[in-house]
RNA sequence: GCGCCUGUAGCUCAGGGGAUAGAGCAGCGGACUUCUAAUCCGUUAGUCGAGGGUUCAAAUCCUUCCAGGCGCACCA
């Protein structure tokens, strides 16, 4: 909780030769809670005050004896650390009710003050399927999305829809040649992929089945009407079935401006790089040297005058910046494109556009069979709606084993099916490469989505028994916590708004979702400690006071991770 | 060859300058006539990849090496 913490800032830093800003710098969590709740180490100060670290502590506790503050009770020395005890009543009470009375709103902060954050997420690739790979941008990006709009920016969801490139040519081409009408209506992204994996295939054999596929994709850009009419009945047809899978997942995006939206501006990009000198011809390519950068040069436009990957993100940053004045501008993109954008920033920046650091590259490993990585080409790839389907199946079978009677069993079953593939992917650092395991993904139990969500279910069904009347705030009541499992899970509840700030500035909703699992486990500790409806009417009260809050967190929490808390399961 | 990322308990991972390095899974032993046992309690388990350096203090920062992953001009 803040305040206390700054009140310990303020405390220490009238009694040392330091400003309350930086004593808040040096303040820690004590590694367990009999040390104390915040710590104040006293290294820095030996050389300035020529003593011992330990002799600074005690001396600074002798100073503090007998005195105590708002939130805090006692100051002891322990080795060179000044540990602060907080005072448990005036602490729980303002931690509660600050949950209390901000409910749905707690955890939120309004750092961003409306400014625009774009985030670009999921951006699938028309013509692909929907594999578990595109599941990490998908529920990364989702995460950040509600945690910057949690934070009082105005995100703003863009689809980077991969509906433009050399791949079109390559489905023409494929289309064109072994195509069946018939099979492309029935299962259109089915069929797409099968298409372009045949004509991987069979290009390896035959070369020149690629000189072809890019001169179909030149045409596109010429706007050739056979080329457009394919493009767009592809594109189309693949945008109806994401659709049901963002359908499903609970995802809207404001935008989906794939790459083809840029195509207008692509002249416009190449005139503007070549207005400030900074691109050359090179074998008829356009290219922008950056080995002065140490990173490999850029081709910004093919000898045969198709535009890359490359020229299209430009124009959309530069869109972006135009169109939404961002504070920051995200990328959910795999950590395979980081020397990528890592381009594209240093164009950004070379042009003159001092918004170019504002651009952030939010990179996440891969998911990968034990025998090695997924691969689209190769048709080795697990689709992501068999991973969701799988595993609400999974949760049906469970609840139907645990809690035969439950009157809506599909909004629980798809809750914790789609909240445990959502956690699984959120609750590792992103950075990480993860191994795709069907037993892992099935697995309901420990550090879990489900583990959240039970938690949560058990505390309405205990508000359900308690009736509703029942909850109203009394400070009294909330003094009568003082037990160890109440106190600590009271501590927990209070570190809900930094966990979210944390999150957001590392671009790491894992650092939310960690926390989620410990207030979880704090609760189901005290839930098999202290009974709640049982206990005498006073501090029966002040335990079901506890609980609720302990509920909104973790259904702030959840929210903020796009899962679901049902209140049975 | 060059660049980026990763290496912590049998497995999957937290911790990313500070106090005895923590969880989950798996294993073993316990707890349901009591608020949902998808839970809880106990227990076993670690040269923090290796060497060197910086520091009062290194799993954490720097450096070299090793292992794995990912990239490196006409794909996205």
């Amino acid at each position: 909780m803040q305040k206390f913490k700054e009140e310990v800032g303020q405390v220490v830093a009238q009694l040392v030769s330091l400003e309350p800003a930086e004593v808040l710098n040096l303040l820690e969590v004590p590694p367990d809670p009999t040390y104390g709740d915040l710590a104040f180490p006293c290294f820095t100060l030996a050389k300035s005050m020529k003593k011992p670290p330990p002799l600074i502590a005690k001396e600074l506790s002798e100073k503090l004896s007998g005195q105590k503050g708002q939130f805090w009770e006692k100051a002891i020395p322990v080795g060179p650390y000044l540990n602060f005890h907080i005072d448990p009543k005036a602490y729980s009470r303002e931690v509660m009710r600050q949950v209390w009375e901000q409910g749905n709103e707690y955890g939120k902060t309004n750092l961003g003050q409306g400014a625009n954050v774009p985030v670009d997420y999921s951006s699938p690739n028309i013509a692909k399927p929907f594999g578990v790979g595109h599941i990490r941008s998908t529920v990364i990006g989702h995460a950040l999305y509600l945690i910057y709009n949690a934070l009082g920016y105005n995100s703003i969801g863009i689809n980077h829809l991969g509906d433009w490139g050399t791949q079109f040519g390559k489905l023409i081409v494929a289309f064109k040649r072994w195509g069946e009408e018939q099979l492309l209506e029935d299962k259109p992204v089915d069929y797409l992929y099968q298409l372009y994996v045949e004509f991987h295939r069979k290009a390896e054999e035959d070369p020149s089945l690629d000189d072809e596929a890019r001169s179909w994709f030149k045409k596109l850009e010429n706007g050739d009407e056979e080329a457009v009419d394919y493009w767009n009945r592809f594109r189309q047809l693949s945008l109806e079935t994401y659709e049901s899978i963002y359908g499903l997942l609970g995802i809207e995006f404001e935008y989906y401006h794939g790459e083809s939206h840029y195509n207008q501006m692509l002249d416009r990009v190449i005139d503007i790089v070549q207005e400030k000198g900074i691109a050359k011809e090179s074998e008829g390519a356009l290219m922008v040297d950056l080995e002065p950068y140490n990173l490999p040069s850029v081709m910004l436009r093919k000898q045969d005058g198709a535009t890359l990957y490359i020229t299209r993100d430009l124009a959309a940053a530069i869109y972006r910046h135009e169109t939404f004045a961002f504070a920051r501008s995200l990328y959910v993109v795999g950590a395979e494109q980081t020397l990528h954008f890592q381009q594209l920033f240093k164009v950004l920046e070379l042009l003159g556009f001092e918004w170019a650091s504002k651009c952030v590259h939010v990179p996440f490993g891969m998911i990968r069979f034990k025998e090695g990585r997924m691969s689209t080409r190769a048709g080795k790839i697990i689709l992501l709606e068999e991973v969701l389907q799988r595993s609400i199946e999974m949760a049906r079978a469970i609840i139907e084993e645990k809690n035969p009677d439950l009157e809506d069993k599909e909004n629980a079953a798809q809750a914790v099916g789609l909240g445990a593939v959502r956690f699984g992917d959120l609750s590792n650092d992103r950075v990480k490469n993860i191994e795709f395991d069907w037993e892992k993904v099935l697995d309901f139990s420990g550090e879990t989505a489900a583990y959240i969500q039970y938690s949560h279910a058990r505390i309405c069904s205990i508000l359900r028994k308690a009736g509703g009347d029942f909850l109203q705030w009394d400070d009294r009541v909330v003094s009568l916590l003082v037990e160890d499992e109440e106190i600590c899970l009271i501590k927990s509840l209070a570190l809900l708004p930094e966990k979210i700030i944390t999150s957001a500035e590392s671009y790491r909703p894992s650092v939310l979702a960690r926390y989620l699992i410990d207030v979880a486990r704090d609760f189901n500790r005290l839930y098999h400690n202290c009974p709640v409806l049982s206990s005498e009417a006073e501090l029966k009260h002040g335990r079901l006071l506890l609980i609720s809050a302990t509920r909104q967190v973790l259904a702030n929490g959840l929210a903020l991770l796009g899962i679901i808390a049902p209140e049975k399961m």
